[in-house]
DNA sequence: TAACCCATGTAATATGTTACATGATTTT
DNA sequence: AAAATCATGTAACATATTACATGGGTTA
C-alpha cells in the first residue's frame, strides 16, 4: 500500500530533480547531484547521500526510468522522466498553495527576533549582510536567459527587504521611546 | 566527544525555537511548538515530535534550563535560555554568511524551471499565485509591531518579484522569438 | 457529559548530512 | 606518475514527519 504506482506528491528537492532531468534530457544521478552542489542555494548539499537514494525511489514510483550505458568504460546510469514524471512533476509545479508559502529564508527568520539583539551589534549584522547581498555572489552561469534574471531579481529583493526594514527600525527606535 | 558542553552551531530551527523563548520568557516546549505550528510559514510544521526533541537537546546542551511546575494540577515543564544560551543563539543570529544565503522559496523554485511550462498553465499558476499573495493570507498577529511590518514588506516583495518575472518572460517569448 | 484544548511524549518511518569506499578516466 | 574529476554507492548518524497514546482541565 503507501504508494500502488506513482501516489503522494512531490517533495521540493524531488520537483527540482525532476524539472532537471526535463530541462537537460537524459542524465546520470551525478549531473543532478552536481547541479545541485554548485546552485548558489547552499540550502540543498547536493549531497551523493540524499540524491542516488532520491533518483531510486523516483524510478521505483515510475517517474523516471534509467539505463545502464558502458559505452566508455565508466558504469554510468542515464535517468530520463517517463510521461508520468511529466505529469507529476507540472502538478508539483503548478501548485500556487505551496509556491505561496514563504518557504524558508534565514535573514527573515532573524530579523523576526531582531529586537532582542543589541543595537550595535544588530547594525553591524545588518551593513554586512547588506554588503553580501550587495556582492550578489555565486550568480549561477547558465544559457538559459531566465536564470541569471531570476537570481538578480531575488537578490534585489531581499537586499531591499532588508534595507526597508532596518529604515523602520531606524524611524522606531526600540526602548526609551516616548510612545 | 562531539559536544563537550554547548559545542556546534544551532541549526534555523534550534534559533528560533531559542529566540521564541528568549522573547516570551520562560515558556512550556508546548507554547514553542504552537508557535511554529501556527505561524504563517507552512515550512516548519510544528510537530510535537520535533519540538519536544529538539528542547531536549537544547537543556541536555546547557543552553535552555527546564523547571517542572505543577501548581496546577497538570504537568507542565517550563524551559528558559541560560547565558550560554543567550550567547549561542547571539552567534547564530549575527551570522551574516547564512542571514545571505537564499534559503528555500517554493516559488523561487518554479519559476526557475517555468520554460518547461506550457504557457497557458504557466499564465494561470502566475495569476493564482499572485492572487494568493496578494490577499495576504495568514498575516501574524502580535504585540510586537515589527513582526507583522516583517510579513507585509515580504509578502509585497515576492508579489513584485514575481510581476516582475513575468512581465520579463512576456517580454522574450519563449520559442519561436525571431531573434 | 461530550467535545475540545492544554500538555506531555513515543513509535515507525522518511529523508537528509557527513564521511567513507571504490574504481575508471582525464588532466597536470 | 600524481592529482583531480567523473561516477557510483553505502554506513552511521541526525533530524523531521505523521500518527498514536495518555491524561488533566475547560467549555458547550
Amino acid at each position: 500500500m503507501r504508494q500502488g504506482v506513482s501516489r503522494q506528491r512531490l517533495t521540493e528537492l524531488e520537483g527540482a530533480a525532476l524539472g532537471h532531468v526535463l530541462r537537460a534530457g537524459a542524465c546520470t544521478p551525478y549531473a543532478i547531484k552536481e547541479t545541485f552542489r554548485t546552485s548558489p542555494a547552499r540550502f540543498w548539499s547536493g549531497s551523493a547521500g540524499a540524491v542516488y537514494p532520491l533518483v531510486r525511489r523516483l524510478v521505483a514510483r515510475g517517474l523516471l526510468v534509467a539505463k545502464p550505458d558502458k559505452r566508455d568504460g565508466r558504469a554510468r546510469r542515464f535517468v530520463s522522466a517517463t510521461p508520468a514524471g511529466r505529469t507529476a512533476w507540472l502538478a508539483w509545479l503548478v501548485d500556487a498553495d505551496r509556491a505561496a508559502d514563504f518557504g524558508f529564508d534565514p535573514l527573515r527568520t532573524r530579523l523576526f527576533y531582531s529586537e532582542l539583539v543589541p543595537p550595535r551589534r544588530l547594525r553591524a549584522f545588518l551593513a554586512e549582510t547588506a554588503g553580501i547581498l550587495a556582492a550578489g555572489t555565486r550568480a549561477p552561469q547558465s544559457e538559459l536567459p531566465h536564470v541569471p534574471v531570476l537570481h538578480a531579481v531575488w537578490a534585489r529583493l531581499r537586499a531591499s527587504a532588508l534595507a526597508e526594514f532596518a529604515e523602520t527600525m531606524d524611524k522606531k527606535p526600540r526602548r526609551r521611546g516616548r510612545g
